[in-house]
RNA sequence: GUGGUUGUAGCUCAGUCGGUUAGAGCGUCGGUUUGUGGUACCGAAGGUCGCGGGUUCGAAUCCCGUCAGCCACCCCA
């Protein structure tokens, strides 16, 4: 006998499970169209090369990559953005710039797992290309924001930056060569204290007057004007660092004319995001409740992605919801619903002598637009109620040969054991329309 | 990948200095006069004690390895 089992960091999804996620994918990707998002795919598998050197030292570690049977080197996707960048250089002359697009899909980095911490985990990618417009930076935060906000999130705050403030600040300090060590170290200050991650700066070689400046940047605090203000002195001498301070304060002022209330984005100096091939604003979405579970929702812009695989300049801008480590979140906060069944009407077989009956019923709340599960045995009421329950109907339908003779039927709430008795007069399509009345409710 | 920690029925756990057929609650299934569920009563099923070695007369209990979960590092969704 073989013992089942699933590789560490693998998951089975059992369905309430599957359809809490299936509920956030359709929800991603209803956001995702109202702004004009187009969906498109990419395999799984790809030319070692395309995936190799595009993120940093550490995602080609964590990549899966195998030999196939014809001799290629072979890699598993890690993200969606760098087959992206990979499709966008290769179709680019049939889509056209701007080009919108999104990608609900899986990916899979070998790394070690932890909670909201998968080697196989759902991505909900969307980018922008061609285009540096800050209009498109914007759309971006307000994308995530509407995103999280139709997923019934209350207490999540999104934190953006410009990478470009900080490549100013280095360039004033002569540090632009080390400029992906020193993101890494600063980028820990959310949970190092700042004499750690000076002390871990110098050890790279950064002398204690630049570790100070750069600090004194990444903990700029109070409002985004009060932090603005800070900045400015500190990237004054660089022409990249002042359209860096530009940039965020335009994104800033663009999210607050679109709507956004106040505190849904905040900014954040400190904000600066591991991965290489980011180079202007760049942001992360936080669950206030469990800030410890990282970042749920991320991106940024990059300009340079799709330079290694054309000579085309095609800079990009997106972000990407990591569904599985959110709906770890959201489980871990009580937030996921329990229903087991995508159905919302259950439809008793109380007599077996009318199964013809409630074939046609069946087939009349489907049409309807109802989704219904019609218990297969003429097993007793009971039973049948509690199987309902416990699954997560709404409604149970219940028509017995009392009802079938009086035209009548019994919808009972689940929820609440409260039932109503309606006419239908035998008319499949009036019961069709009462079930529907009563599931609305 | 490195270090730490945990691993007993579907779930949450108990198992005293290693000692005979491993327990509880919840859940599940059946029943409590053949038309109505979440409460009550009765009964039942369900465990290779993660897996594999070792020590021992004897191991769920000790040792080693391995697999998996969690935590930190790392990195990130």
């Amino acid at each position: 006998m073989i013992t089942p089992r699933t590789l560490k960091g693998f998951r089975d999804l059992l369905p309430a499970q599957a359809l809490a996620r299936e509920r956030v994918l359709g929800i991603a990707r209803d956001v995702y169209r109202s702004y004009g998002f187009a969906p498109i795919d990419t395999p799984a598998l790809e030319y070692l090369e395309i995936l190799t050197g595009k993120g940093s030292e550490e995602t080609d570690k964590q990549l899966y990559r195998f030999t196939d049977h014809g001799g290629r080197e072979v890699g598993m996707r890690f993200d969606l953005t760098v087959p992206f960048a990979r499709f966008a250089a290769q179709h680019i002359a049939s889509l056209g710039t701007p080009f919108k697009r999104y990608h609900l899909a899986t990916v899979w980095r070998g790394e070690n797992t932890q909670r909201g911490r998968y080697r196989e985990f759902m991505q909900c990618d969307f980018d922008t290309i061609g285009t540096t417009s800050p209009v498109a930076d914007l759309e971006t935060v307000l994308v995530v924001h509407d995103l999280l906000v139709a997923i019934g999130l209350e207490r999540f705050t999104i934190r953006v930056n410009d990478r470009r403030i900080l490549a100013g600040l280095l360039e004033t300090l002569g540090l632009t060569d080390q400029t992906t060590v020193v993101l890494r170290c600063l980028d820990k200050l959310g949970k190092q204290t700042p004499e750690a991650v000076g002390r871990e700066l110098a050890s790279h070689g950064v002398a204690a007057a630049a570790a100070d400046q750069l600090l004194s940047l990444s903990q700029l605090g109070g409002t985004s004007a009060e932090i603005l203000a800070g900045m400015e002195p500190l990237v004054a001498a660089s022409e990249t660092g002042r359209a860096g301070v530009a940039a965020v304060s335009a994104l800033l002022a663009g999210l607050d004319a679109a709507g956004v209330a106040d505190g849904r984005v905040t900014l954040d100096p400190a904000i600066a995001r591991g991965l290489d091939y980011y180079t202007g604003i760049v942001l992360e979405s936080f669950l206030d409740d469990l800030p410890g579970l990282g970042s749920i929702c991320s991106g940024g812009r990059y300009d340079n992605l799709a330079g290694l695989y054309t000579k085309q300049s095609l800079p990009g801008v997106g972000a990407s919801l990591g569904i599985d480590r959110l709906l770890a979140g959201l489980d871990e906060l009580g937030r996921l619903e329990t229903a087991e069944t995508p159905a919302e009407v259950f439809l008793a077989q109380f007599d077996a002598a009318h199964l013809g009956d409630y074939l046609r019923i069946a087939a009349a709340l489907r049409a309807a637009g109802l989704a219904v599960d019609f218990y297969p045995e003429p097993k007793k009421l009971g039973q049948q109620l509690k199987w309902a329950g416990k699954k997560g109907f709404r409604l149970a339908v219940v028509i017995g040969s009392d009802e079938f003779a009086a035209g009548t039927a019994q919808l009972k709430q689940l929820a609440t054991q409260q039932a109503t008795t309606i006419d239908w007069g035998g008319d499949p399509e009036r019961l069709a329309a009462a079930v529907r009345a009563a599931v609305a409710t």
